[in-house]
DNA sequence: ATTAATGCAAAGCCTTTGCACCGGA
DNA sequence: TCCGGTGCAAAGGCTTTGCATTAAT
């Protein structure tokens, strides 16, 4: 197995093993926001024997070492995508439960209050947004 | 029973039940985030025979109504607090697990932005924003 | 041989639900 | 009697974990 002790793949000092490197391309693939089963599902239709507690785990790896981003939107279970900006962040259509990504610089100057107004240092800002989204209010429309 | 139909306590049309009446006014007395246990623990001091599932019944109730907010905060477990402004936001300190509220107005802005943008109606936003705390970053300074 | 990663199944945690019972109208 | 609310215990959904096995150096 290929130990990556440089940052190919930016898993320093970490083992890419085929189980990571599928779950990882995957998530790369897909280009949005997964949940665990779903991607449990993808990373089975490359290798079924692959097992739902090492998607997790893989989750976690990925997570700590900064290549994902792990979100919950008010929902029970969470969500996961490639490392974004900041400024990425995501709505939620209460009606159809398609997920919006949209981009806000208000994030960036909510960032420099907090830590002016409050001396809080943020690692991580997460939007929640629930509303209903333009398709949804046409149809009600019609 | 008092049945409130009218808008004394604002429960319209439902059973203001003893259990209820007791959750309600943890909530209220307490006057921070809570989790479900939290508050069953607080209810239970005041009437032991009270079950966790009322509690959750009695949360769903609120919710409904629109007394109170639930959030998720990034975390498993939901929160509970009296109904707020949605400028009115929470920080979580992900070294010492302080919440800390605040209020902003770029709130009312993303709302406006989102509106205009992409035809976004937003019922609620909710912030998870995770950092240090000040007395954190103070205590590793010294 | 040593160490890490995996698969499987079981356990954990939070929340919801089915059902019998109770209490007020 | 009727009907909603409650308590209890069980079930649900998502995630983590213990343990034996496998794989790589």
């Amino acid at each position: 197995m290929i130990r990556n002790r440089s940052n190919e793949n930016k898993l320093e000092g970490y083992i890419l093993t085929p189980q990571r490197q599928i779950v990882l391309e995957e998530i790369r693939q897909c280009g949005r926001l997964l949940d665990a089963k779903e991607l449990y599902r993808l990373v089975s239709q490359r290798d079924a024997t692959v097992s739902l507690a090492t998607v997790y785990r893989s989750l976690g790896l990925f997570k700590q070492l900064g290549l994902i981003d792990e979100h919950r939107l008010g929902k029970s279970q969470c969500c996961y995508e490639l490392k974004q900006s900041l400024e990425h962040q995501h709505m939620i259509c209460d009606r159809c439960g398609k997920v919006t990504e949209f981009e806000t610089p208000l994030i960036t100057q909510m960032v420099q209050d907090l830590k002016q107004e409050k001396g809080f240092t943020i690692d991580k800002i997460e939007l929640c947004v629930h509303g209903t989204c333009r398709e949804c209010q046409d149809k009600s429309n019609e």
